[in-house]
DNA sequence: GCCGTTTTCGGCCCGACTGTTTTCAGTCG
């Protein structure tokens, strides 16, 4: 767990027990919010707290209570008050909030009227059948905690967004051919782009509401309806899934998808922005006020509601990407005109072939290219380390070069084709082929691969000399992270920005879903470095070339411009800060 | 606990669905 991961999971735990003995709600939330805060935040926060607490208190959400504690952990490891917080309930209690359908009051009763002290004190007493007649725990209830439990062994939480985007799309699908239905789209983080996905939201217009949600409990891959009413629809598909389905009226389609677009926290900036301006949002629209809860039971006709960007003008704002609602500051200081879109990128620079471990020939690499509408595409196999991966050695890639620059001149006309490789950054910051080897390439990717367990000073130096080395045009996938399975490493970004800003060397965003790496936090940092980002696939197949939209989100959600993306340059620029290189 | 285009005090978003405590609490997003 990275250092931020684990600060962020001690307010976690004080907002959960404070939340179990009854505090405040407002009290929770800020914890909670404050956990959030960490977890975003580019940057290692202790050290913040250590070199700059003025800066520390900067950070929306954090206070000085929460900047004390901060201070405290980054100090000694240690927040006293987590500590004896905890000390008040028993070990296994907490993680009963973790049961989808246990909230704080169910799981109190539970505990101190049930004596179920753990998720296995819960598992155990539901088999034995012992828990009846605790208040507010019928058959039902009993019944649904059963479910989710055993949907929690199955799951483990949160999955991929390569993974969840197909699903939607299948069921968005299933939608479509639905008569009457008028619009679709997916929401919630989906849509945001976010690395990963909880559950998969849809949003639907249509004449005939009750076929929507019939269409959706009889969906392929459905195993279990978990909730379905006149509006919304919850199942779960056999891969542990879970599909959120809300159907609305054509004309305040704009305010659903808004609404369930999220994030939570932006939707709470736009609420508070309508009142004060004496409005009242929600998903069927913007009302003017009246005082009165629910204007939409009562017959009160929007002042917008049919598109998002008509409620965003309403409130006086510009309409907002999904991928930047995520209360970062996009209400106050509104993102980049030129904000990086798919159909800017124009270029792959980031490959492999069946030189190395690609399942492609040169010349089916380059036509994919061309087929995608690329103007270059850098082919950039293997360094010698990755044996595993068949990687080349100096002698191997002299040939492999001048077969590419075969491919390349045949193919001038359509596409210009680039020998490159991805040397590997070895873990002492050296590259894996000798200057002269490289000097005699037009591209070069330096990626780490091993050692990816170093500390972050010394994974700082290792990608900073990296960052240094003259002949190097991108540093491929940075941390070398897998979302959801290995950490990678942690260096100092903001530093590496910096650096890589002044030496004109992009930072990869490596679109592959498992990869994603750089994350969006880091693309934020690079950008208020004005350091260059580069957009690549790391193709090893055709279908690769798929996983890009994932990694435009992934800049997106960094605020990246256009400007900023060497991929999206024009092939004369882009040339010419190749040949810098050289 | 946090925060400021009414404010350094007094607020802090809004609705759907479910089950059960028969009029609403709990959970979720």
């Amino acid at each position: 767990m990275s250092r931020n991961a684990e600060l962020a999971q001690v307010f976690a735990e004080i907002a959960d027990v404070l939340d179990l003995t009854g505090a405040n709600a407002f009290r929770v939330n800020a914890h909670r919010k404050v956990a959030r805060a960490i977890e975003e935040c580019g940057e290692d926060v202790a050290t913040i707290a250590l070199a700059d607490p003025a800066r520390l208190r900067s950070i929306p959400g954090i206070g000085d209570s929460s900047a004390h504690k901060i201070e405290e952990w980054a100090r000694t490891g240690r927040v006293a008050e987590r500590d004896e917080l905890l000390a008040t309930v028993p070990t296994g209690v907490p993680g009963l909030l973790q049961v989808p359908g246990l909230g704080p009051k169910r799981v109190r009763t539970l505990w101190q009227e049930g004596g179920v002290d753990s998720v296995d004190a819960l598992r155990a007493r539901l088999t034995a059948g012992t828990l009846g007649g605790l208040p507010g725990m019928g058959p039902k209830t009993l019944k649904a905690i059963e479910d989710a439990l055993r949907f929690m062994e199955a799951s483990r939480g949160r999955v991929r967004l390569g993974e969840a985007m197909p699903v939607a799309m299948a069921f968005a699908e299933v939608l479509r051919r639905v008569p009457g239905v008028k619009r679709i789209s997916h929401a919630g983080s989906l849509r945001r782009g976010r690395e990963t996905i909880g559950d998969i939201d849809l949003v639907a217009s249509g004449t005939d509401h009750a076929a929507l949600h019939a269409a959706i409990r009889a969906a392929p891959g459905v195993v279990q309806v978990i909730a379905s009413g006149e509006t919304k629809t919850s199942v779960r598909t056999d891969r542990g899934l879970q599909v959120d389905l809300r159907t609305v009226d054509d004309d305040r389609f704009g305010a659903a998808l808004l609404y369930f677009t999220g994030s939570k926290e932006h939707n709470v900036r736009l609420r508070e922005r309508a009142q004060r301006m004496g409005m009242r949002l929600n998903e069927y629209g913007l009302f003017t006020d009246d005082g009165e809860a629910a204007p939409q039971d009562r017959g009160a006709i929007p002042l917008a509601a049919k598109d998002e960007e008509d409620v965003y003008r309403a409130l006086g704002l510009r309409w907002m990407p999904p991928e930047l609602r995520e209360d970062h500051g996009e209400l106050e200081r509104h993102p980049p005109e030129d904000l990086l879109r798919i159909e800017d990128i124009r270029a792959e620079l980031h490959c492999h072939t069946t030189a190395s471990d690609g399942t492609l020939e040169i010349e089916a690499m380059v036509q994919e290219a061309v087929r995608r509408g690329f103007h270059t595409i850098a082919i950039t196999d293997h360094s010698r380390s990755q044996a595993q991966a068949n990687g080349l050695d100096a002698a191997r890639l002299a040939t492999h070069a001048a077969a590419i620059r075969e491919v390349a001149k045949a193919w001038s006309k359509r596409i210009t084709v680039l020998a490159g490789s991805e040397v590997d950054i070895l873990a002492d910051g050296s590259l894996d082929y000798p200057d002269e080897v490289l000097a005699a390439l037009d591209f070069v990717v330096a990626s780490p691969h091993s050692a990816l367990r170093a500390e972050p000073a010394a994974a700082t130096e290792r990608l900073l000399a990296a960052i240094r080395h003259p002949l190097v045009h991108v540093i491929g996938h940075p941390t070398g992270r897998i979302v959801g399975a290995r950490e990678g490493l942690s260096p100092d970004i903001a530093l590496l920005a910096k650096e890589a800003a002044a030496r004109k060397v992009a930072l990869e965003v490596n679109a592959n879903a498992m990869r994603l790496d750089l994350r969006d936090s880091h693309v934020r940092l690079c950008v208020e470095a004005g350091c260059l980002v580069a957009i690549d696939t790391d193709a090893h197949g055709a279908g690769d070339f798929d996983e890009l939209p994932y990694g435009v989100a992934t800049a997106r959600r960094g605020w990246l411009p256009a400007s900023l993306c060497v991929n999206a340059w024009d092939r004369d620029r882009l040339l010419a800060w190749v040949r810098s290189k050289r």
